[in-house]
DNA sequence: ACCAATTTGTCCGTATGTATG
DNA sequence: TCATACATACGGACAAATTGG
């Protein structure tokens, strides 16, 4: 052992392969390549990094893992704002595996939808309207069609959040709204009115929007995750197990 | 061109890299490998599917980064509950690379952590009293740390959420606080108060907790989200404008 | 504390299928 | 149609780090 001190601290230095793959990030991240923009060959990555080519092909999983970066139909990459869909599912699947429980879904649901819909209330425009209210016509359409009416309800609190005009709210319920309303399906198959008491209420919240009315669409919007909440345990669950990974299965592409 | 049908359909081959990692990930999320056990050795899984190591590799760099695998200090591979973490900071990076504004992150983290103190309020333990009652000492020793307190004031709201009992609400929160409190730093700076109301509320919170006083610990939580907008806005930004990129740093890593 | 075996990180070269012009 | 460029996948190799005696 040598008596004097280290002169240096221990380099961390990490893998070439993220150290591609940060590279990269960063030059998207900083907005020095826009979405849409081509990143380049891998032999041309190969040569600018000095790395080989198996060391860049790691790297690339890893951005394109995290949506960052993508390959159109002939396998060129591009950078790409990465759409939520992909990182909702990867949530919903996290909240899969920590076993939560219908209740905490139930309950976080509730905050986020009602928010939704007060802000949207607020802050619809015509196009959102459109939407909705085409949504409302297809849904009653379906009526007789119970996964075909949970799903189209899954759209119309989709839409509700577009309509909020916010993303972060957007980004936020979108985990639990995969896991939240595949539920639906089954509830309406079990219980009798429960889809005409969807419509109803989906068609309530679309009238309140129009009217700009914030008290009855919160009203209805309450009352619709409660339907569900009494749905649920009427099919003989309790809200205090955990949530299944079968939902998984509509949430994964 | 032969005027026959076709027999078959052109088969939908994944990548050899993509079925290695949704094999392993099959045999997590079905719980056959259950968090923190073994996954074995490149070469193993080299042998076990039958590829080459680039390919096991390139789909090992897909999973770490989904989370569902790690490497441990000896970088050996095993099956992890996915850590919250990283998933909530590739969230805030999706909602930087969408330019969102602090209006929206204001109105989001408005509600969200509303409801983390309101069901905080019925369900602390007492270990969530006690770790609130650290945070709120450490951060009156900090006061004049601006960047100690801002650090010390995530985390409250972060304990407030853990203390809510609500993994769901938990993982709602977190990307919105990860970039809603780095710039909590900024207006400790700028606003001579700032640091002082911000204990106070923080104060009154844990004593509304502690007396399960639901009203008061609502208004403190309100007050306190109020006021990160006053400062925001009194630092001479408007909340109208995208959150920028270099609120990032702080959260990666 | 040393040594041997294992494992990872990285690299090289090559073959094959496919998309584009 | 053909040629070229490129992505995918393979086999083999070596140095550094880690493990376990």
């Amino acid at each position: 052992m040598s008596d004097t001190h280290d002169r240096f601290e221990r380099l961390n230095v990490a893998p070439a392969y993220q150290m591609v793959a940060d590279a990269i990030e960063r030059e998207i991240i900083q907005g020095r390549i826009r979405p849409g923009e081509p990143i380049g060959t891998e032999s041309e990555l190969v040569r600018q990094f000095g790395v080989n080519r198996s060391t860049v092909r790691e790297g690339i999983r890893v951005l394109e893992q995290g949506g960052l970066i993508s390959r159109d139909s002939s396998r060129r990459l591009f950078a790409c704002g990465p759409h939520h869909n992909r990182l909702a599912s990867r949530l919903s699947r996290a909240l899969v595996l920590q076993e939560v429980t219908f209740r905490e879904l139930y309950e976080t649901s509730m905050v986020l939808e009602l928010a939704s819909i007060e802000q949207a209330v607020e802050r619809a425009t015509e196009k959102n309207i459109a939407e909705l209210s085409e949504n409302v016509a297809k849904t009653e359409a379906a009526i007789d069609d119970p996964a075909r009416i949970a799903e189209l309800n899954s759209e119309f609190h989709a839409l509700i959040a577009k309509a909020s005009q916010n993303r972060v709210l957007q980004l936020a319920r979108e985990p639990t709204g995969l896991l939240f309303f595949p539920t639906t399906e089954v509830i309406c198959r079990k219980v009798a009115e429960g889809a005409l008491r969807m419509i109803e209420a989906n068609r309530m919240m679309l009238k309140a929007i129009k009217a700009r009315d914030k008290k009855s669409a919160i009203l209805w919007m309450r009352r619709q995750v409660d339907d569900w909440r009494k749905g649920f345990e009427r099919t003989g669950k309790t809200l205090d197990e955990a949530v299944d990974k079968s939902y998984l299965r509509a949430a994964t592409r």
